[in-house]
DNA sequence: CTTATAGTTGTTACAATATAACATATCACA
DNA sequence: TGTGATATGTTATATTGTAACAACTATAAG
């Protein structure tokens, strides 16, 4: 409802874009983006809210009725891997990356509202943290930051207020 | 195994300490640290790792030999409503707070080897995370900021190589 | 004291999330 | 066209977390 409000960008540039990408790149990487994987990837991008593993096999089986966890999980395994998709941790859900080209671990917003996730580079951010994690001597795998709230066009939704 | 070279504190204070801070806490709250609350903070400072809820229930089980899913999860719960535990989100677990008088959302770096957890406060890091929030306009309510990795300890064991 | 009430725990059942293991099918290239 | 690697089908089960209602306990007001 809102969140029609909040798509302020033609998302059919977002889906085409992201799919365009990764075929590319698993053309590139001589990796299959097989029709499951494809249809996963698609289901993902359906909008900018993070999905669950088994809402993805409820929308999946109209598409592919043998469907079962197995089916999606190994789908999302693949496109983890392939750093096509995120997995949002404190959700044990997933969304689709934005930026397929450059670095990978980003700033997730995630709005209670609308439920819309954000990615955002956050270069200040990621370099205070690299200089955190260089004084604590700890070598990196993977980053989860994932914030919690609401976001700015639900705020000025309810109060018409704009800050800076 | 690894993890008792980590251990270069005196373990048993953060447990008395965590335990002391935690009772006074209740008090000035007047709320209740019962048995059962008590004894899951208890089995969550036994170190410094993540433990799981079904983890809790096997070790509790002895002390509170009714134990059931619901017991470890209402006293996980109110433990983390008080501020006395961290659910670490990429791990679907739990750990206990070390700062319970000032701020609570630091950053834990999680080490893959010896699995020990540190929280950190990171100061600059979170400064800078605020600002690109209030850039975003988005107003927070959580925050899960996870790092995987391998730790100072662990890499020093392997290496010998202590960077400055 | 005692009794009302809020808070806590017991108990059963089940929902939601995820993986293991092995059989079968398909792809991609020699 | 056969062969090894990759992907999928299938069944079963492990893991994590909640709902709902009954029973009990602490506390504080009368």
């Amino acid at each position: 409802m809102q969140s029609d409000q909040i798509k302020q960008h033609n998302h059919e540039n977002c889906v085409t874009t992201a799919l365009t990408q990764a075929a590319q790149l698993c053309t590139e990487r001589g990796v299959q983006l097989t029709a499951i994987r494809q249809q996963v990837l698609e289901l993902i991008w359906a909008d900018h809210h993070a999905v669950k593993a088994y809402d993805l096999l409820e929308r999946i089986k109209p598409l592919q009725s043998a469907a079962k966890p197995a089916t999606i999980y190994r789908a999302l395994d693949f496109l983890r891997e392939q750093g096509f998709i995120h997995r949002v941790e404190s959700l044990n859900a997933f969304i689709g990356c934005c930026d397929l080209k450059t670095t990978h671990e980003q700033l997730l917003l995630i709005c209670k509202q609308c439920e819309n996730v954000e990615e955002r580079h956050a270069d200040l951010v990621m370099q205070a943290l690299s200089q955190e994690l260089q004084n604590a001597n700890f070598l990196v795998h993977s980053k989860a930051i994932e914030i919690h709230g609401i976001c700015g066009h639900c705020t000025q939704e309810k109060n018409t207020v704009v800050s800076a």
